[in-house]
DNA sequence: CCAAAAAATGTTACATTATATCATTGCGCA
DNA sequence: TGCGCAATGATATAATGTAACATTTTTTGG
């Protein structure tokens, strides 16, 4: 689970539409419906995951161009990140507290996709943004996707 | 470039032909082709792109199945890196020296795919899987990629 | 040298991820 | 009321990648 547990996802829900309001825009029944899977869900999700679990029990059931639409609307104000290495999707593991988070660090289940969201130590991001000016590079994104094993995944490997 | 520009694209590939003899492989003609358009390409090239190459004055015409195979073979012993978040390729930028590279680190360029790999501090590394390990999950990727601009391309946005 | 085995490649089909485009709906506001 | 914009529906298509089996080429053992 990438969110508190602590906090119940309507805990969370109501602090995205506070957030969507922010930036004047709306969060509608189909976009929460959206963010409340990406909450839930332990794991991360494809946009096509998505559009399945609208066919289970939601209230309305969204076409996959939908979902790409509001992924990139939640996107887009910080409330969702996409996982390129894996083109998945995950809610922001920040979303209900002040959300000014540093430099998101992703360590991604290579076997079951659960994801975890930490933040990067500055004096890593300096260190490596440095690195890149010095062969004449800006280090654009802030967002390091990295490929592990999580705790559950990894017990097997222990026989190996 | 993303090779020392001071070797020739031959003298690279003699390098590589040992390596392939290494690993019980071969450097067969077809892989030598591809490998030489990353070798002498200024950007990471898509295995679509490469097909199209090869249909551009490259002895043989090769279809995306084959360019995929070839390129997995290449990436299995080290000579050719997958770029994730791109879903680009490039080669190894250390085909020639000892080969023996520490962890790399891409810097990729937003807008014309320029890539440049550069060691990155095994500090770092620690860092990085230090923090992933004290919330359980285990570091297996030791590639970073990072979304840049390059010294071209960040011109235009001075005037911004 | 020849035949069997293994490696490499050809070929077709298909799966997954993502975007383009135009039509339609819903909703706030003059 | 109805205009205008944001949101969504619907269809088609592009881009990326894999599965499965056939064929060719190379290696190897007798
Ligand atoms: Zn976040
Ligand atoms: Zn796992
Ligand atoms: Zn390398
Ligand atoms: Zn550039």
């Amino acid at each position: 689970m990438n969110q508190d547990p602590i906090l119940k996802p309507e805990v969370i829900l109501e602090h995205a539409a506070r957030y969507c309001a922010e930036h004047g825009s709306k969060l509608t029944t189909k976009r929460r419906q959206v963010l409340a899977s990406l909450i839930t869900s332990k794991k991360a999700l494809s946009a096509y995951d998505l559009a399945e679990a609208s066919r289970h029990g939601a209230e309305a059931t969204l076409l996959p161009m939908s979902v790409y639409r509001i992924l990139r609307f939640l996107q887009s104000i910080g409330l969702v990140h996409r996982l390129a290495t894996a083109n998945k999707y995950v809610a922001c593991a920040h979303i209900a507290c002040d959300h000014a988070h540093t430099t998101p660090q992703f360590l991604i289940c290579k076997i079951c996709s659960d994801v975890k969201e930490v933040g990067v130590a500055n004096s890593i991001i300096d260190s490596i943004a440095s690195a890149a000016e010095t062969t004449g590079f800006r280090l654009l994104n802030d967002q390091l996707e990295l490929e592990c094993l999580c705790s559950e995944c990894a017990v097997p490997e222990l026989g190996a």
